[in-house]
DNA sequence: TCCAAAGCAAGAGCACTGCTCTCATTTCGG
DNA sequence: CCGAAATGAGAGCAGTGCTCTTGCTTTGGA
């Protein structure tokens, strides 16, 4: 993470040998971390063994993550990342496609909706231990440094630009605030979409908290023995969750 | 866990010195877990600390847990069962204050719905590392065994009970299912409760995942810099978990 | 061009972990 | 009362994260 360089600034585009291979080891070493991740989950995530498959010895890999918890924090960016990646371009697959389809069947916000939901549930029962590193509980102690912030916003931002166009189509509805939230809900509109009103930035964040409540539960198991045909049952209840920040169409 | 009692079925109410202590030492020893548990995490329970804590050599712990993931399956069932206790004993508070109060205060099942969420979501923060036992990651590789299952199944039980009171009194209203989920839901309702409509138990089923979200986030600080006042938020967001059900009083 | 400085790999080592095995002691039941 | 079962203690194995020292190689500036 401490990119100390101590090449200045201006360096050249090839930025010498060492620098490459610096890049490359650090990224074979993610790579096996990831792929021993994926195996075992975080917990059983093992420096020595990375470097062992690596063919290197362990304190070699300090050079390039001081602990274990900055390998672990790199991962999660990645897949903040990719998470963040899968959903932007399921929505704009669908976006594309639906253009180009039939009047009836367009891209409506409420279905870019229900698609991004869509692409977040496929995205974690594809890589379930990195959902676990991300949306599960927390390293303990440990609280992610500021530098995941950006990669972590961005299927949130995917969803307020979501229903910025419906809103600018005139296209949400939702039932007036009680007292008790008012406060609130403004101060969360204002920080995170002031053009937007603070019903539905509420409705936003709980949603949102609530996409993920759905999508843990069934990447967790915890739908074992309860839900069967899953993709059905989320199908429905993203609908459900669109209908909830005022998407009607 | 393995009670593998050698004394006949039939053993006197004293049932030995030994069977005694045996069960002395083995709440110490979850005593002391619990106390690690709470105040490092799961990840950072260490059996050979619990042992020296409690002035015992670490081996003679196996006796009594066979293997970190018995101890901490012991702990996971305790911890839906304190979970689920606390949700009881709010909504039964809950109800002999309300069945006292005005009229127009009463215990409505749409307020239970919000007390029992709102006693969940308390518990949790109460208890963060043992809420994220039980509904964060689970340990990887690890598959919760049967055991857990009716500890785990209180909460569920108790909102099933406060939708079939609403049933009862016709205080329940949702719109007709889209074909997509028809059958799943007959499924879930009748595997859960057949006496209530398919959809009002499907959207019991998404609501229960959806609780589940909107309080793991706050546990575990994804609300960090979004959600100031989470009390408000909370209730507000159960409150809109209710109306999902169904339940309009 | 040369050389000091920085980067790097390797190995040894520390303190810790879960878990197993053996051996002595205590306790209980037939 | 005595054998069997339960329990505790200790040593030991394999593994972990992490640190420190020791040399070697690359690099960038004088």
């Amino acid at each position: 993470m401490t990119t100390s360089r101590s090449t200045p600034p201006g360096a050249r585009a090839t930025q010498g040998a060492r620098a490459r291979a610096r890049q490359e080891v650090t990224a074979a070493i993610k790579d096996e971390a990831r792929r021993q991740l994926a195996a075992d989950g975080a917990a059983k995530l093992s420096l020595r063994a990375v470097a062992r498959e690596l063919g290197m010895v362990s304190s070699a890999l300090y050079r390039y993550f001081p602990s274990r918890d900055d390998l672990l924090t790199a991962l999660i960016i990645d897949a903040y990342d990719s998470l963040g990646a899968a959903a932007e371009e399921a929505d704009a697959a669908f976006r594309a496609i639906g253009e180009a389809g039939e009047a009836g069947e367009g891209p409506t916000p409420a279905r870019r909706w229900v698609t991004v939901c869509q692409a977040v549930r496929a995205w974690a029962l594809e890589h379930p231990h990195e959902y676990a590193l991300i949306y599960g509980s927390p390293v303990p102690g440990y609280t992610a440094p500021a530098t995941t912030v950006p990669a972590a916003s961005r299927v949130g931002l995917l969803l307020i630009a979501i229903l910025r166009e419906a809103y600018e189509g005139k296209g949400v509805a939702l039932p007036p605030l009680t007292p008790g939230v008012r406060a609130e809900a403004d101060r969360i509109a204002a920080d995170l979409a002031p053009d937007l009103p603070p019903e539905v930035m509420t409705a936003l964040v709980a949603a949102w908290a609530q996409l993920y409540g759905l999508v843990g539960f069934e990447v967790f198991g915890q739908f074992n023995k309860v839900v069967e045909d899953r993709a059905a049952f989320f199908t429905h209840a993203a609908t459900g969750l669109a209908h909830g920040v005022g998407l009607v169409k």
